[in-house]
DNA sequence: TGTACATCAGTGAACGCGCGTTCACTGATGTAC
DNA sequence: TGTACATCAGTGAACGCGCGTTCACTGATGTAC
């Protein structure tokens, strides 16, 4: 049957969320269209209905979780600090323990080097947003300030990346610690 | 047909080899038994003569891996700055664009985090060694120590991540530059 | 304002493919007598 | 030293399963008259 626009339209963003979701928790080829579908409410039949393919979902599921992490950014950019704002949450247990819910250049950078253009391109652009709320609104030396920005972000991704895979709940607390140690950010 | 011991376990190394190669290049899924029996001029079928399960293979080829990375880093260690003379080399042009050739952290690190005990404890085990190994035989200040190293580690493994993920050479030359700036390494 | 009809996001069965794994078989090697 | 035989890393066909994708069909909605 035909549906109500307004719904449709709602479903398309459950399938993102949801696709979002899952692909950080299991990678983009952890979790399947159907999975995805099921877990919007819908059966797999429908999923061409929205998406041209499963590369295209994994693409609008990448924009959709990096658009969270660069809001993330342009809030801690209003604070004194803004690197420290945006790295102190990061450098949570609660962010290495929701995958799901966390920030996607940890959990699918490695993922994004192996795809093709259509989903690195979404990754290199977002990434690009990122360093640039980070940077603030206007700064004179910045030269400098992107080294800030980019090598900070690089120990975010690294030292949650490290924490994730380890099978050791001290070492991997440790490493969360001595990130934070390294940042200058108040222990945990 | 029996073959000579020398030659099996020769081939058993070269399977373990190919594997390790191919599961940086393309992700732990990312590269079929067949796939890989055929790197080593085999077929398939023999594959269960060498390895219990495809994920006891992932193990040997992770722990294959990151022994080499800890090779680099035992070497690292003789010099008189051993960090920076890891990272160094690691964050390189080369190291980038050759996932296959270098360090498993940045390119399983993520993979690792979805897999279950058998292939994370292997993955902690290493990172302890290499965390002890860049720290040097005798140091006062452990603490600071530690925070330096696995500190370094993270920025290390992030901003080789994040250069991968990139579809934007430039922006991928910028992440390795910009890191190297941060870490206090000379320019490219 | 009614009525006939095109639309299209749903459903669920089916397809083709690749994958990890199994299995019957091979035959040179190493061992027991 | 010869001979018979057990071993076991190979080969290649086959199996079962899950996946991405396709397709015939449904029926409420929106549109044309």
């Amino acid at each position: 049957m035909r549906y109500p626009a307004e719904e449709t339209a709602e479903r398309h963003r459950r399938i993102i969320a949801e696709a979002a979701r899952m692909m950080r928790e299991n990678g983009f080829d952890g979790c399947g269209v159907a999975e995805v579908m099921k877990a919007a409410g819908l059966t797999h039949g429908a999923f061409y209905a929205h998406f041209e393919s499963k590369e295209a979902l994994a693409a609008a599921a990448l924009e959709h979780a990096l658009e969270q992490t660069v809001g993330l950014a342009d809030r801690a950019a209003d604070e004194a600090a803004p690197l420290a704002a945006f790295a102190d949450p990061y450098l949570s247990r609660q962010h290495r323990d929701q995958p799901g819910k966390g920030c996607a250049m940890t959990s699918l950078a490695a993922d994004v080097s192996r795809k093709g253009p259509s989903i690195r391109t979404v990754f290199a652009r977002q990434f690009g947003r990122l360093v640039a709320a980070l940077m603030g609104p206007t700064r004179d030396h910045r030269e400098t300030s992107r080294s800030d920005v980019i090598g900070t972000l690089s120990t975010l991704v690294g030292a949650m990346a490290l924490a994730r895979a380890v099978d050791d709940p001290e070492l991997a607390d440790e490493i969360l610690d001595q990130a934070r140690r390294y940042l200058g950010l108040q222990p945990l």
